[in-house]
DNA sequence: ATCCTGATTTTTTTT
DNA sequence: AAATCAGGAT
């Protein structure tokens, strides 16, 4: 007894108010709002063993979810050194691991074998082209991309393919419904499931069967999920039916401000403003939209909008979806709710008689008219009679949570939805609320630079994070001439810092994304400096991996035809695409598996003799292996035979390249990965039984994990990781490297809009910073291959001078640059080339100059007729100016 | 069926 | 700069 009271003494010791209540608050569902550093993990791991400790539950009873592996992989960890061996019981994984785990149990219930494949990103994009080459879909209009990207949205929104197609309102979407249904009857027949079908098939499984859910729920009392505002619509309801049976439901949400556009809330002491006034803290009461009425034109051949304009029979038809999306005019993903209500006017047409909207039905209106015209709406805005919060709002994801004005996502492209908070009290109308804002992690300085760069993003001042830590040092900010000597920089100041007595482990570099890794990666080399790599270019993504892959899947799942054909003529064997689309027509007739059709080569039809023979050694080969696979010899063993006897490694060998050296030390790596797998005592995170090791086991933990998720903190390596990655994780030391406009933000969001995320992004690499933080940033870059000339990024901007130790070097000359403008006119054109431009500017790449209304910019192109590319600093705008009119300077 | 060449695209971010 | 792709030559 006393044992257990000291241990709980030790549990809570060190724990401030807020996160005692919240470690030790008893049944029900429970809300905690977070800022950074405040010490959710803390708040979760201790609560997981509080739980365990005062016997609310057993280990096996717990389950606790998370974003990503590393993620999951720390909570283990800080559990781990709490309760001891006992975490091994809990199921502490992501999202996709517990659904695959879920689903490995019950997919025969489902029309799936239990050695179902799981395509990843790469995989999912080729059937999605696939499906367009299918359907005879010009893939030049319609990108698998954006395609893949569109289904995507449609499984994190649980909408079934069915459910899509119902709600067409435009060709473009009509392509989607199309391509969605032919993907997933491809996938189900493949015995496949793709990264959202993780989620969306195990909640159909929940849902469809009340003996697994009740076996789920019941199993697990306590469900406890970090990362709360990240999860979209799907994960919500997977997260219901789990928790469902005890309601213990735990999210830990992080916590910034947002807005919506046209919406008014009604404050707590009854007074009404927009939404757009609202500060974060603020307590409402409701929130609705404001009616509004928006007047836009539609040609009668848009398809924005899901509007349609149909003209048959002498009357014309307009409709649009019941709800459909008005963007700010800008497509598929954003979502104001609103009904046309009528037309206001017709252009180019006399009055017409109109059938009342009324009459056809909601969203639809209908005149009679022989031709077809552009349409004026007047688009009403319809007041909400759901609350605010069942929009899911983008680009913004502001939300209001329990009453008080909250926080948002960086994973918007992700499909997060913020809406969940809400949704969250709303389904738990017991919800316990508790705020954490004590932040432990970041000297002052730090927190004031993050709160400076998150107050630009619209909602006005959030709250700010306070620390008792002190002021620390000002925050470090570096121009430096291009990439190669930022990464000079950063080599050399950590170089110094360890000389300092700094220890590499406490140093962390964030870039925006992966590829800037590169020429880091290569200074630290050569200063012999040990560093780790965090996500990037991944091992389990390379071609040679990835076959290896393929054909371990073939013998566990012979329906796949991904797989299939990926390896089928790997290395070559003479199975060209004609002779592999026969067996593949062939498979599709008969109904059989591709594995079948190409083990009876003779019985497809138009088959040649050439090819019959490469089927038939082929297969021969495959069926050995198979058999080998069924007598359940280790991974290793299996691969390694695999790979002798399909020719693989002969084939590498026979290049005698230092690429296929490579490879094949790549292969051994994959050897080394089984072998581990093979001799691992028990298979991962305990609990479930019948989960015993297996080939389609290893496959399935290879697949998600994505990464070989090996940071290694102890060790003593300097971490290099994308922004993305680093949420969650702290720092000492914090370089943000690459902080341009372009690169960061990055042009992309910018394009779509995205830039409030993106500052998220800044505020959450900021904020990983405990002590010191270096901000970098290059005049000149080489993107694409081609040199290119930013501006500081706006962020560097944001952050108060007097928080920052600024160093701007010289401007240097840009010999370089030159040399390769030169190069760029090939001598024979050279002359053509002067006469176009008879009046050589006075300006150069890279020049600094002066305009007298836009200000400081930079030459960053130079167009015949004398004109120049300028991009101003101030605006960030990039514009062409007539050099010998423009009023502008050299600097 | 395979290889070669020139053209085009690619870089968000994660499971 | 590197990777992927399409079309054509072999």
């Amino acid at each position: 007894m006393e044992d257990t009271q000291t241990e709980l003494d030790q549990l809570l010791e060190g724990l401030n108010e807020p996160q005692r209540e919240a470690v030790t608050y008893g049944d029900g569902p429970l809300l905690i709002l977070a800022g950074a550093g405040s010490g959710k993990t803390r708040v979760l791991t201790h609560r997981i063993a509080y739980l365990i400790a005062t016997d609310h539950a057993k280990p096996s009873e717990i389950i606790a979810i998370t974003f990503t592996n590393k993620a999951a992989g720390e909570m283990r960890d800080r559990a781990g050194l709490l309760v001891g061996r006992r975490v091994r019981a809990m199921w502490v994984m992501t999202f996709h691991s517990a659904s695959a785990r879920i689903l490995r149990a019950h997919a025969d219930k489902l029309g799936f074998t239990r050695q179902f494949t799981i395509y990843d990103q790469a995989d999912s994009r080729r059937l999605v082209k696939r499906c367009l080459d299918d359907l005879g879909i010009d893939p030049k209009r319609y990108t698998p991309a954006s395609i893949q990207h569109q289904i995507s949205a449609a499984k994190n929104s649980l909408t079934s393919p069915d459910e899509y197609a119902q709600a067409v309102g435009s060709v473009y979407e009509q392509v989607v419904a199309d391509v969605y249904g032919s993907y997933d009857r491809q996938l189900l027949r493949m015995n496949a499931m793709d990264f959202d079908d993780l989620l969306v098939r195990s909640v159909n499984l929940l849902e469809l069967f009340d003996s697994v859910r009740h076996g789920y729920s019941t199993t697990f009392r306590h469900v406890l999920v970090d990362e709360y505002q990240d999860t979209n619509h799907a994960q919500y309801r997977w997260l219901q039916l789990l928790a469902g049976e005890h309601r213990n439901l735990m999210v830990v949400g992080d916590d910034a401000q947002c807005l919506v556009e046209g919406t008014l809330v009604m404050m707590a002491d009854g007074s009404e403003r927009p939404i757009e006034l609202l500060n974060v803290g603020d307590e409402v009461l409701s929130a609705y939209r404001e009616p509004a009425r928006i007047v836009r034109t539609y040609r009668s051949t848009d398809r924005r909008d899901g509007v349609r304009i149909r003209t048959a029979g002498g009357r014309t038809l307009v409709s649009t979806r019941e709800h459909t999306h008005f963007a700010g005019g800008l497509g598929d993903n954003s979502h104001q709710v609103a009904v046309i209500s009528q037309v206001a006017t017709i252009e180019g047409a006399p009055p017409l008689p109109m059938t009342p909207a009324s009459s056809v039905r909601p969203g639809m209106l209908m005149f009679d008219a022989e031709q077809e015209y552009d349409v004026v709406l007047e688009v009403e805005r319809v007041p909400l009679t759901k609350p605010v919060y069942d929009l899911d709002i983008e680009p913004t994801h502001n939300f209001i949570a329990n009453g008080i004005v909250t926080h948002n996502s960086i994973y918007g492209f992700r499909g997060a939805d913020i809406t969940n908070i809400l949704e969250f009290e709303d389904t738990f109308t017991d919800a316990k609320v508790i705020k954490l804002e004590q932040n432990y992690r970041s000297t002052q300085t730090i927190l004031d630079a993050a709160n400076a760069v998150i107050r630009n993003n619209r909602g006005q001042k959030p709250k700010s994070l306070w620390t008792e830590i002190g002021q620390g040092d000002p925050i470090k900010v570096r121009e430096l001439d291009d990439e190669h000597a930022e990464a000079r920089y950063v080599t050399g100041e950590i170089q110094r810092l360890i000389d300092e007595g700094s220890s590499r482990a406490e140093i962390a570099v964030f870039y925006r994304t992966n590829a800037q890794s590169r020429v880091l990666e290569d200074t630290l080399v050569r200063a012999e400096i040990p560093y780790q790599v965090i996500g990037g270019p991944k091992f389990y993504e390379r071609m040679e991996i990835k076959d290896a892959i393929a054909y371990l899947t073939v013998l566990v799942n012979p329906q796949d035809v991904g797989a299939f054909t990926r390896i089928v003529n790997s290395p070559r064997r003479g199975i060209g695409s004609t002779s592999l689309s026969r067996v593949l027509g062939h498979a599709n007739t008969v109904g059989g598996s591709i594995w079948d059709a190409a083990s009876e080569p003779d019985q497809v039809p138009g088959l040649g003799a050439a090819a019959i023979k490469a089927f038939k050694r082929f297969m021969g080969t495959m069926h050995t292996l198979r058999e080998r696979a069924e007598q359940n010899i280790p991974v290793a063993k299996l691969l390694n035979e695999l790979l002798e006897e399909s020719g693989y490694l002969e084939w590498l060998r026979a290049e005698r390249t230092i690429e296929a050296q490579g490879r094949i030390e790549n292969l051994e790596e994959l050897g080394n990965v089984a072998a581990q797998y093979d001799v691992a005592d028990t298979p991962r995170d305990g609990a479930e039984a019948g989960a015993e090791k297996s080939l389609g086991e290893f496959l399935q933990q290879i697949a998600l994990v994505a990464d070989a998720d090996t940071r290694s903190d102890e060790e003593g390596l300097v971490t290099l990781m994308t922004l993305h990655n680093a949420k969650g994780l702290e720092y000492p030391i914090v370089f943000m490297i690459g902080c341009e406009e372009q690169v960061f933000p990055h042009s992309r969001a910018l394009e779509e809009g995205g830039l409030e995320e993106e500052r998220r992004l800044c505020y959450v690499g900021i904020t990983r910073a405990e002590r010191d933080l270096y901000v970098t940033y290059a005049r000149t870059r080489t993107v694409f291959g081609a040199r290119t000339f930013g501006a500081p990024s706006r962020f560097v901007g944001e952050i108060p001078e007097d928080l920052t130790d600024r160093e701007v070097q010289a401007p240097r000359r840009f010999a370089s640059i030159r040399a390769r403008a030169t190069q760029w006119n090939p001598p024979a054109d050279a002359e053509a080339y002067e006469r176009e431009q008879p009046a050589p500017t006075a300006y150069r790449l890279g020049d600094d100059v002066v305009h007298v209304a836009f200000g400081d910019g930079v030459v960053t192109g130079l167009e015949p007729g004398g004109i120049v590319v300028i991009r101003f600093s101030k605006d960030h705008s990039e514009r062409k100016l007539v050099a010998d009119l423009a009023p502008i300077s050299k600097r």
